[in-house]
DNA sequence: TTCTTTCTGGATTGATCAATACATAATGAC
DNA sequence: GTCATTATGTATTGATCAATCCAGAAAGAA
């Protein structure tokens, strides 16, 4: 038998996540990930194949993370103009906590202009967003939370939209009273 | 004295502004911007101090271009609601047109994170579109067109920010059913 | 133990990067 | 024409990049 690995991967992956996260894919280069996953050269390439490759298992790893919450955030049977004002609000939050990362989707999007595998991932997570919001807005609907007039996948994508600007004006550090406008008067859609 | 300049400094800006919206500021070498402008190195360097430099006077030039369009936009007598949902239209029409281009300004806040002067022009840019929006709002207010209960300052906010949403969902291949919906669905703010 | 297999990490590769050096060309002042 | 000055483009620099190579180490099977 083969000697073991002695490091996690999943673990690495997140860490690798983390670093891509903060520094943007062009601007983390091998020998930041080797020093921040504390593995050699070797080990990375047998491991993940390529940093391009690795750089996709983040995403991927952080829109799982990202659906996650999202998911628990909407489906813990609150009412949901409470529920989707905390989801926009803990958004705000982290951009002020940490102006630099911003979201990793949202970073892919602007950065990788022209790959198509960081594309179709782009694509899916904004899907999953709508599709989430959407399903919590037809169930809020037929609760009687919002009127059976309103459209609820339109609504759905108006927030996706809405959610992918605040991460941006997020990092454009315009202070929080700035966001924290935008958002109420954003909030007022669901009326 | 001394020879005179084969190139015109202005026309290469607008070039190099071009192709850094295109491709990104690390996607983008010297060679792809000496093959672009049509000049050698020495004349790059003597003309622009280095590839940085470039970038952020590329970057005045875009918001400076930007800001005459929207000025231009809300400012022809018109009512506020045709002229917003005309701006917002004609972003969407961009993304569909070019979904690699995208906005530089929101490129540049989610590619470059730690580079002051960067960061310095982005909040600008953010704040001359909500500047705008507000002067054209309150004027709209005057005249009797938006409910004297609302928030000029609230709405423009709130549109600055969406916009930046619509720049980023367009550039994720959503297809333009979603965000016309998205669109549809933020203009009843303004009602 | 011996063998096969896989992991490990330092050394190395060739490519590419932004930036500089420098010889030459062009310009107007004199 | 002569000269000082600046533009031009090629050649070159040293640094850094992602990726590969390879000798040695660790693991279980036999």
């Amino acid at each position: 038998m083969a000697r073991t690995r002695e490091f996690d991967i999943d673990q690495a992956v997140d860490r690798a996540m983390d670093l891509f996260w903060r520094r943007g894919y062009a601007d983390t280069s091998l020998p930041d990930l080797l020093k921040e996953l504390a593995i050699g050269s070797g080990s990375f390439y047998a491991a993940f194949g390529s940093k391009e490759q690795l750089y996709l298992r983040s995403l991927d790893r952080y829109v799982s993370l990202q659906g996650r919450d999202l998911e628990t955030a909407l489906g813990e049977g609150g009412e949901i103009r409470p529920a989707v004002r905390k989801v926009l609000g803990s958004l705000v939050e982290m951009d002020l906590a940490d102006p630099a990362r911003g979201c990793l989707v949202v970073n892919t999007a602007t950065q990788c202009g022209d790959q198509p595998l960081a594309e179709d991932r782009v694509t899916a997570a904004i899907r999953q967003v709508e599709s989430l919001l959407a399903g919590a807005l037809e169930r809020a609907q037929a609760r009687g939370e919002i009127s059976s007039e309103k459209d609820p996948r339109g609504l759905a994508r108006f927030l996706t939209t809405f959610i992918q600007g605040v991460r941006v004006v997020g990092q454009a550090r315009v202070g929080r009273e700035f966001v924290e406008e935008a958002l109420s008067t954003a909030m007022r859609v669901l009326d």
